[in-house]
DNA sequence: GCGACGATTGAAACCGTTTTGGAAGCTTGG
DNA sequence: CCAAGCTTCCAAAACGGTTTCAATCGTCGC
């Protein structure tokens, strides 16, 4: 059943029907709700790829998911992210379409999906220090919001970010008035834009009072289990162990935890622990009460928050940028104590 | 730049470029390279919108994510599987379109899919006992392939899967070969058939050594940390405690590790555990040497692999359903040993 | 030298909508 | 009563490709 069918079944031109159905004024009243009935009656739904052409939209927005010939890792915190997001694009009738694609083929994937109009809008994940992507995608002239944002470009660009910097400043503060002076920063990748923005936000607080991170006590690496295991094992083992350590996701976490179990060292009271909590749906941090002391901000959320701001720049095109900063919420649970006094 | 500018840039008729472009036999070859040539240098790239509804395909699989309203939960496992199934798609040139849906407005959603023609085909997620969407699509007449099977159901379908209940199988006996005798179920929601399978499974292996599985050994819920640690930090206390896990997720077997570690027991030796090991791309098993003895199955194979059946079944719709059962590998990894001897 | 045939190319229809530019009929004010 | 102005509807032209059907041209066999 198409718009012709319906229309010369209701003895009316393509073009009425078309307008009954999308609310223009200049149709009678009654003939609408006529049109609307027999629609429904038919189940008559608008042929998609008949009104991306007509209407030289895409209705859909992208979203580029490199695969690093060299480290074969889905970021965790995307299929969050990409609920959150999709929730946004499904209430507006928008699609979202995934680009699974090998990591040198990004930039062209970007110009593909720009000149053959797969999509209105992009979203950016996983933004680095000075990212081409956004000069590029500049360029290309396809409107896109970062999720997170990229220290070292100047042009201006739209993001959305949690406030990286200030959480960990916090954190290394909330440590440091329990005592703790050996704190271990355990990070992402170190070209990571949040990585960097948390590192900044941690020296700074040590800085403040006057204390030098040690460097053997700052790790940087993908945030799996076995790479927080690993580098937590070894910080502990060294003859100057910290006494806290200050996690950057979640998964990290659980290798740290686990090397702390081997040593013997329990949570909160021989080591303290901060780590920062996405809400991934699967791994929450505590039921009730929370297990971990946390700086905690919703990736969810963002997805949505994100996903309403690519649609918004699709629907006003000359805005200048937009740009938001959630700040995460520094939640107290047990992993933390006062620094053990030295033996 | 479309076609119509580029022929007549090139003083050929539309027709001929989109035949040479398109590698049809009757164009002259030399022809066909001027045409190739100038397509480069203009980068032309032809309008996906045009072609889908010329063409009348859509170019696009839909993968369906119904947000539960009730728990909240993405699947960690989808990631992960949908990382592989893009491959497969961006190497054939088609998109992967994702809908998040609330999960009341799932079949409206698959109904919708295909009246607009937003997609060629379907990959349907996380079967049920007796699983609605396989009678619906069918019905809808959207080619699918499921990942995963769904018991009850007696229309033949096209499916990708695990050998659950063999894995599950294979893992008790090793248990039991062991000398394990109260062995713990913690398993996945009980409607999802992998669920059904695996305890199956379990259940004949343990009938098979004349063993009537203890119920209050056998745990069925949403596969978090939070409630693996629940769990069998319960059965750990009772009086009767086990003496080895079998458990369905990684994340799950975290939890239980949490567990154990506050009972203060040790891995592999109070106490065993065998994962099914999904092989999660930020979740492995121990980098070179397994930790966890596992059931192990890439479920990023899996995706790539349901992909190609789905592209498969879009290209001949007259073939009959197909379906690929997948053995998963018992590894042995450090978390069993030998059932400690009564004290 | 002529008809047939293969190799190339093009004109036009089509895919299913939206949108532009009228046009018919009905009011309404002067 | 008539011009102007609404209201309501429609024919036809997009949108940017693919595909059908037909035409042209050169070559070849006889």
């Amino acid at each position: 059943m198409n718009l012709k069918e319906l229309a010369t079944n209701l003895g009316l031109s393509p073009t009425t029907v078309s307008r009954a159905l999308n609310g223009y004024p200049e149709v009678n009243e009654t003939t609408r709700e006529r049109v609307m009935a027999a629609a429904k009656r038919h189940n008559y739904l608008p042929n998609t790829r008949a009104i991306r052409l007509a209407t030289g939209r895409a209705m859909a927005v992208g979203h580029v998911i490199p695969i690093a010939t060299k480290h074969e890792i889905v970021n965790p915190v995307f299929a969050d992210f990409i609920a959150g997001a999709g929730e946004t694009y499904s209430r507006n009738g928008y699609d979202m379409v995934l680009s699974v694609v090998p990591d040198d083929l990004e930039a062209q994937t970007y110009r593909d999906l720009q000149s053959r109009g797969t999509v209105d809008g992009i979203i950016v994940h996983a933004p680095r220090l000075d990212d081409p992507r956004i000069a590029l995608l500049r360029e290309v002239g396809l409107p896109f919001v970062v999720h997170g944002r990229a220290t070292g470009t100047k042009d201006a660009y739209s993001w959305l970010d949690v406030n990286n910097r200030r959480s960990f400043q916090r954190a290394t503060e909330f440590l440091l008035d329990l005592g703790h002076r050996r704190i271990a920063l355990i990070n992402g990748l170190e070209y990571m834009d949040f990585a960097i923005r948390r590192r900044t936000g941690f020296v700074d607080a040590m800085a403040a009072r006057g204390i030098q991170p040690d460097p053997a006590l700052m790790f940087s690496d993908e945030m799996t289990e076995g790479r927080g295991y690993r580098a937590a094992l070894e910080m502990l083992k060294s003859g100057a162990p910290p006494t806290a350590f200050l996690v950057s996701s979640m998964i990290s976490a659980l290798g740290v935890r686990r090397a702390m179990d081997e040593r013997g060292l329990k949570l909160g009271r021989d080591v303290s622990v901060i780590i920062h909590d996405d809400e991934l749906s699967y791994l929450r941090n505590g039921d009730d009460v929370p297990i971990y002391t946390a700086t905690r901000s919703s990736v969810r959320e963002a997805g949505r928050q994100t996903a309403e701001m690519v649609l918004d720049l699709i629907a006003n095109p000359d805005k200048p940028p937009q740009s938001r900063l959630l700040e995460a919420e520094l939640i107290i649970g047990q992993s933390t104590g006062p620094a053990p006094q030295r033996s």
